[in-house]
DNA sequence: TCGGTCACGTA
DNA sequence: CGTACGTGACCGAG
């Protein structure tokens, strides 16, 4: 009898749990809750690529290190559940290394960072278990301990697995804020999709984004100049770019890199500044040659420092794919990357483009905050102004305003301004749109008091631990007012966050059988990669995956989410 | 060598 | 208007 078919016979099935330990060149080991078991083979990941025909739901300390190799050797897992991402989502924990997860979900102080070498103090008190006499996992077993050992390997999984069923209760138990509720709670959709979201952060930094290196250099070219060869030749080109802006400002020349000789540069021409940001210089850029140029400046010179030659040298390997670290939820939840992919400038983007034959397929939602805010907070007159195509047209009647103001008091409710304008159109939000309000606003007392929170699908703000201590600062620091800005936003930001994920891991599983790939996700956008043929294929798939998604997210809501999505050569064209 | 500040790109 | 994030140059303290 076949692997396969023992493992089918021993209750291995579509979307069963599965603990999955690899021990490199040796096999891997399984535990699930009716069977365990070893695998010697001197290729673990060809096996592991067989079970997962099987479709399992792998548990995995962290997406980050058990799927890398996995990944990189052409391995797309069909579903997991990442105890890492999990338990940032329960206990809005910093970090995801399996022993500072493991304390979290059983109530325990955090352990310090494992790194560097063990002291005979820190092994005191191992008696050669993964699982200490004080609760916390071994040291031995974090720092690798069991991969040279199929047995070891076991019982590794076996902990796994036991953490996974203690991370499922902890979810089961979190509220289910939706109206309209189903049989499974939002907060366990949202730990299947904050898993794979940690999946997909593995893939992109593997796949890469495509930038036609001919676009990219003619462009760096044009705004920086040619590729230096040398410093020297470094040097001489930020010189002359230097000197474009001196040449309008009489006297001896400042160093345009530090902002307190040139304030003192403007000031010698008469201008007169708090600051020299550029939306500050901007009113002047008209009237003075000189303002313009330091406006010109600035933008060359930000390519020049952190989108230029040399990024492109570092991160944009010979295959032509753009690569950097991605991590699926940071402070509020949302995903981030390095090397500029989440802030490339929109000059930049006519160099994202695939070889020829394949094509971009953008898609990003529409007015994603407002529509998040009217079916998290539970407001059933903004949900109502949530099924039209533009929800700020019924907002702005609502509001007796125009739509300019309209949009500019949704956005100042969810940001937490404090003054301006949109003063009186705040007041008519409260009137008309009071749960909604309520619900920031009680967001902003719980981060003014230092009170932890939770998002709508579960996730933990810890405020309690945020900068400046509420306790010693009391609830009118500055720092208290900081953490109640940052709460009424989160509230909004992490759904929309958790929202956006549970869209890209459904988009995810659409693609399985399709040339295409998910290449970039940009906090409401996603940018797939795909075979032109598919691309129609891919565009359905934008749509029909957000309104799956939709229907239990933001079930009995009445709120509508819409996608907008289209299809070019260029990042820059798919607008 | 480090943290703080300024500046600026994206959403 | 305000929030989040990553990056880089500079300053001043150590």
């Amino acid at each position: 009898m076949s692997l396969i078919h023992e493992l089918v016979d021993e209750g291995v099935a579509p979307g069963v749990p599965v603990a999955l330990v690899v021990a490199p060149g040796v096999g891997i080991a399984l535990s699930w809750n009716s069977g365990r078991r070893v695998i010697a083979d001197k290729d673990p990941l060809r096996v592991v690529a067989e079970v997962d025909t099987l479709g399992p739901r792998w548990i995995w300390w962290t997406s980050r290190e058990d799927a890398e190799p996995l990944v990189a050797s052409g391995i797309r897992p069909r579903a997991c559940w990442d105890l890492g991402a999990v338990g940032r989502l329960l206990h809005g924990l910093s970090r995801d290394d399996a022993g500072a997860v493991w304390a979290a979900a059983f109530g325990l102080e955090q352990p310090p960072r494992a790194e560097g070498e063990l002291s005979l103090l820190d092994l005191a008190g191992e008696a050669g278990d993964a699982v200490r006499e004080d609760g916390h996992l071994s040291r031995e077993w974090l720092r690798g301990g069991w991969a040279d050992d199929l047995d070891r390997a076991q019982r590794w999984a076996d902990v796994a697995l036991r953490l996974h069923a203690v991370q499922e209760e902890l979810v089961r138990a979190l509220p289910d804020r939706r109206t309209g509720r189903g049989s499974t709670t939002l907060p366990y959709f949202i730990a299947l999709s904050e898993s794979m979201a940690a999946l997909v952060c593995v893939e992109l930094a593997h796949d890469g984004l495509p930038v036609d290196r001919a676009v990219l250099e003619e462009f760096l070219t044009t705004t920086v100049g040619p590729r230096p060869r040398t410093e020297v030749e470094e040097v001489s080109a930020r010189h002359r770019r230097d000197r474009e802006v001196w040449r309008h400002f009489p006297g001896e020349p400042v160093d345009l890199r530090n902002p307190s000789t040139v304030r003192d540069l403007l000031a010698r021409a008469g201008i007169e500044v708090p600051d020299t940001r550029s939306w500050r210089l901007e009113p002047y850029a008209a009237t003075s040659p000189g303002i313009s140029a330091l406006l010109a400046w600035r933008k060359a010179e930000r390519v020049a420092t952190t989108y230029g030659w040399a990024w492109a040298e570092r991160d944009i390997g010979g295959d032509g794919r753009l690569r950097g670290t991605w991590t699926a939820a940071e402070g509020a939840g949302r995903m981030t990357a390095s090397a500029g992919l989440h802030n490339l400038p929109s000059e930049l983007r006519p160099s994202v483009r695939p070889l020829e034959g394949r094509v971009l397929v953008r898609a990003d939602l529409g007015q994603i905050e407002p529509r998040v805010l009217a079916a998290v907070s539970g407001d059933a007159a903004l949900a109502e102004a949530a099924r039209e195509d533009d929800m700020y047209a019924p907002v702005a009647r609502a509001l007796s305003s125009d739509r300019a103001t309209a949009k500019i008091a949704v956005l100042a409710a969810m940001y937490g301004q404090t003054s301006g304008a949109a003063g009186a159109a705040l007041r008519d939000m409260d009137r008309t749109y009071p749960t909604a309000m309520a619900f920031l606003r009680a967001a902003e007392e719980s981060g003014r008091r230092g009170a932890d929170l939770r998002t709508y699908g579960g996730r933990l703000l810890p405020l309690s631990k945020l900068a400046g201590s509420p306790a010693a600062e009391g609830p009118d620091s500055d720092s208290a007012h900081g953490r109640g800005r940052f709460a009424r936003n989160a509230v909004v930001q992490g759904a929309a966050a958790e929202l956006f994920k549970a869209w890209t891991a459904t988009v995810r599983a659409g693609l399985v059988g399709l040339d295409a790939r998910i290449v970039m996700c940009l906090h409401d956008e996603l940018l797939v990669e795909a075979n032109e043929p598919d691309s129609a294929r891919v565009v359905a798939l934008m749509g029909t995956a957000l309104e799956s998604t939709a229907s239990w997210w933001c079930a009995g809501s009445g709120v509508r989410l819409v996608a907008e999505v289209s299809v070019a050569d260029t990042w820059a064209d798919a607008h």
